[in-house]
RNA sequence: GGGCGGUUAGCUCAGCUGGUAGAGCAUCGGUUUUACACGCCGGGUGUCAGAGGUUCAAACCCUCUACCGCCCA
């Protein structure tokens, strides 16, 4: 074996070979009890970026553990075609290559290119999930626009269009104007942007010479104005409803009407109502009969019954070109700046225009209540559990969708209109004819659906649902998805709402929530910033298991993750370390290892590391069996380098030659290697194949678990005692700067009998860990040379001194000591005086007076050594 | 306006049911001991944001405050 690891090695081959030896595909017969995990599809729009990393290596650890636990596990994977932020792309890439723009390609030739597009994104895609070693079933890959995926999303389509649930309907609903569609109330992003507040006059129309002042941040909506409302008790204005105002600049007159809705302490206390381009408005509209004139069209610009010199107006010059003409003509009461709310594109970031169109929509009265009912009866846990009172928040207020998007990349909505009647015809099959009139003039709806809309079946159409295959009624409901929290709402509650209507049952038993990660000063990463991590540059520097180590690690659930490059590399050498172990272990094989052991043959040290070991095993499954998987790896970590590899590999060169320790070192090693394997899937396969046993393939063999028969006390009791001799010694060598090569004699003192036979016995350990020469335990340090003293619980070691500057050190050093113990025994003490003593357990008590007692016998040592050496 | 996090060693973070604080990196001293210098041995480092309370005992529970961040309306 090589001196140290090389991860580009290891990880160039393995996946190649697991994939070949179907080890993620699950048997059609089920083998053992179900656990599948949907992946959630990346968008076809890029590559990977780090907190993929992170909610890919989750899932993946789990999974691996659960296969090698022997359950029946199926891990899907697939990819998104994410409708605007591909389409987007495409256009801009189309645009920067040929100028064109999508309207001079038509739609047809644009898809041809979206899907070439997105060929070349899903392989880039799928090549680095693979690097980072994930065990899905690639056999099973699905992607959200397939054939197969048209027509389920087709199906469910017309099956809730008559249900009622989706309808088609005109309201105000959110548009960008520079992705040009609608969207759903959650990608509309608020943010606060300082303004204007612009106070308007709006004359009377029985005496233009009064007015009534209203208060807007959009001037140039006043020109769709309606009506002016005021609170229908606000004494200002009580005596104004029901009169007229010649709205400026138009000439139209509007009524002033009363409403609770008006907020008197805004503004003035009296409000403009443009009910086409404001929710709120609308809605006052709507309870006053008031009309809807539409000043304002899909990209943002000034239309309909307006002056012409405004017509054609952008938005925001139209807003100076208003605010000029009303000042003018005198009718600016006042301008102040004003910071307020304003919805923004979450994917463009342009403010969007609320408008009113005809749009599909889902109908969510019926379908929240049982996703929020299934939560409630703990039928789907969210992990952490706090999570679930933010599902409910959104779900108790849940609006209906707005489902439909101008877009060419995506699902188009199965609905056909009949050019003759107008008949709206949604069905799984395009019609030939108009089912009323009989007319063969039809067009199909232009629009496309919501990719999460896809998305929001994606549990169970993945499954064959729709087909009713082997897999659904295998995997279905999943058991666990993976996710953050940031699309809780687009996508958890929505496959939550779907998967219990058409999958009658919930989509997944658990949901994971695990946090984003950010730089190592805790900034978001963004590419704009430039503190985005690639993890393949990661990746190839340190390795996949390097850095799934460091995410599992540092991934406790629900919070972010700032990710420092300092760790990854800490987690490397973390692999190189194991890597030696191995190599230490191997090298030392010679093949005539008993492949079973009798306890009673084996050395003290082999006794106390397969109890640590059995012990390590029992928390790693806890760890994970509870979805802390920090804390796992944690475990493994501190098990492997501070006890395998600093005490038992250590302790294991004294005893090479017996059969029996080898056969410890191999089979501990293999046990380290399933522990870790779920973590570090590359090393440790690559060093399991050379430690073969049975089974061709590491996951394939059984995840270690705790074992009574391994269990045992008095040499973990023994080997504890020993460590803490050696470690004493050691320290008090390095105190006083003895050459840590230098081979010196030790005199041991030992107040316990039994601890003072083990040690006996062990001696060839304790000489080898703490470099003695010879040593000898004695009853009494009178009459030997005097030396440097060490102290630890029953012990007290002697290493004499080469000369007397030695000795007054050593003395000047045991002063110093006994003033600390003295401190914290008075306080100690002080503590055992108060109500200490009475209240707390007898356990801790317990526990206390033996920790204050080790203390007192320790300074009383150091009392005597004092005088000893005076 | 409502809600949720965070504030612990120089940096990034653990600390599960309250029992005198830990990891990685960094740092200091020593060390090429026959698995590993990506190593080994040893060390230093903290008014656990602040104030108050509960308790024999608080990083942990309660209240308030400050700062940072997020979500919803």
């Amino acid at each position: 074996m090589e001196k140290s690891y090389d991860h580009l090695r290891t990880e160039a081959d393995w996946y190649r070979r697991w994939e070949e030896a179907g080890l993620f595909t699950p048997a059609p017969e089920p083998t053992g009890i179900p656990f599948s995990i949907i992946l959630p599809p990346p968008n076809v729009t890029g590559s990977l970026h780090i907190g993929h990393a992170l909610t890919l290596s989750l899932p993946d650890i789990i999974v691996r553990r659960k296969k090698m636990q022997g359950f029946h596990v199926l891990w899907l994977p697939g990819v998104d075609h994410a409708g605007i932020a591909t389409q987007m792309m495409v256009e801009k890439n189309l645009k920067q290559e040929t100028g064109q723009s999508k309207e001079d390609l038509g739609r047809e030739k644009f898809l041809q290119l979206t899907w070439e597009w997105k060929e070349r994104s899903q392989q880039q895609i799928v090549g680095q999930i693979k690097k980072l070693g994930l065990a899905l079933d690639w056999t099973r890959m699905k992607f959200t626009l397939s054939d197969e995926m048209q027509r389920v999303v087709r199906k469910v389509f017309v099956a809730l269009y008559r249900e009622g649930k989706v309808y088609q309907g005109t309201y105000m609903v959110n548009r960008c104007p520079n992705c040009k569609t609608v969207l759903s109330d959650l990608e509309v992003e608020h943010k606060e942007v300082q303004g204007r507040l612009t106070h308007i006059r709006y004359p009377l129309r029985s005496d233009p010479r009064r007015w009534v002042v209203v208060a807007t941040t959009r001037p140039e909506t006043m020109l769709g104005d309606v009506a002016v409302a005021v609170h229908p008790k606000d004494p200002r204005y009580k005596k104004r409803i029901g009169q007229e105002i010649l709205l400026p600049l138009t000439g139209r007159a509007i009524p002033i009407v009363g409403d609770e809705d008006v907020d008197r302490e805004f503004g003035s206390g009296a409000v403009k109502v443009t009910p086409a381009h404001d929710p709120v408005d609308f809605r006052i509209a709507l309870k006053h009969g008031l009309e809807k004139i539409v000043v304002i069209d899909e990209r943002a610009r000034m239309t309909g019954p307006i002056p012409e010199r405004y017509l054609g107006l952008d938005r925001f010059a139209c807003r100076r070109a208003v605010v000029e003409d009303l000042r003018a003509q005198g009718l600016i009461e006042k301008e102040e700046d004003y910071v307020h709310n304003v919805g923004h594109c979450q994917r463009c970031e342009t403010m969007v225009e609320p408008n009113i169109s005809k749009q599909w929509f889902l109908r969510t009265a019926e379908l929240a209540p049982p996703a929020i009912e299934a939560v409630r009866a703990g039928e789907t846990v969210f992990i952490p559990d706090k999570w679930k009172k933010v599902y409910f928040n959104w779900m108790e207020n849940i609006q209906d969708w707005c489902i439909s998007r101008q877009l060419w990349w995506g699902h188009r909505i199965p609905a056909f209109y009949c050019a003759d009647c107008h008949e709206v015809i949604v069905s799984e099959q395009d019609p030939s004819a108009c089912p009323k009139c009989g007319g063969a003039r039809l067009h199909q709806d232009e629009d496309v659906l919501d990719t999460w809309f896809s998305s929001a079946l994606w549990p169970f159409t993945t499954l064959g649902w729709q087909d009713d295959r082997a897999d659904f009624r295998t995997f279905y409901p999943t058991s666990l998805m993976v996710t953050a929290f940031d699309i809780i709402f687009f996508w958890v509650a929505r496959m939550m709402m779907m998967g219990l209507h058409f999958g009658k049952a919930v989509p997944f038993r658990e949901v994971l929530i695990n946090g984003l990660i950010r730089d190592e000063k805790g900034q978001k990463m963004s590419k704009t910033k430039g503190n985005a991590v690639d993890p393949l540059d990661i990746i190839r520097e340190y390795g996949a298991d390097a850095l799934r180590f460091t995410l599992a690690i540092q991934a406790v659930p629900g919070m972010d993750i700032a990710l420092a490059v300092g760790r990854v590399k800490g987690y490397k050498a973390f692999t190189n370390k194991i890597w030696n172990a191995a190599r230490y272990v191997i090298m030392n094989l010679k093949g005539d290892e008993p492949a079973a052991f009798a306890p009673a043959r084996l050395s003290a040290p082999d006794r106390w590391v397969l109890h640590r070991l059995n012990a390590l095993a029992e928390k790693v499954n806890a760890g994970f069996d509870e979805y802390r998987l920090y804390e796992a790896a944690d475990l493994i970590y501190h098990f492997v380098w501070d006890e395998y590899c600093d005490w038992y590999l250590e302790f294991s060169k004294s005893d090479l030659d017996s059969p029996d320790t080898r056969a410890v070192l191999k089979l501990t090693l293999l046990r380290i290697l399933q522990l870790l394997h779920p973590f570090m899937p590359y090393l440790t396969e690559e060093i399991y194949q050379r430690i073969r046993l049975e089974r061709a393939f590491l996951i394939q063999t059984e995840f270690p678990a705790f074992r009574s028969e391994l269990v045992f006390p008095e040499a973990h009791a023994e080997v504890e005692a020993l460590r803490r001799v050696v470690a004493e010694t050691r320290r008090t060598r390095t105190e006083n700067r003895i050459e840590p090569n230098k081979r010196i004699p030790v005199y041991l003192r030992c107040d316990a009998e039994a601890e003072r036979r083990s040690l006996q016995a062990h001696l060839k350990y304790y000489d080898f860990l703490s470099r003695s020469q010879r040593t000898e335990i004695v009853d009494d340090f009178s009459g030997l040379p005097k030396g440097f003293r060490g102290v630890c619980p029953n012990w007290e070691i002697l290493l004499p001194f080469t000369d007397d500057q030695d000795r007054q050190r050593e003395l000047q050093r045991l002063r110093q000591e006994h003033d600390k113990l003295d401190k914290l025994i008075a306080q100690m003490e002080a503590k055992l005086g108060g109500g200490f003593a009475e209240k707390a357990p007898a356990e801790v008590i317990l526990n206390f007076k033996k920790n204050l007692q080790e203390a007192i016998d320790k300074r009383a040592k150091i009392a005597r050594t004092v005088v000893d050496l005076s």
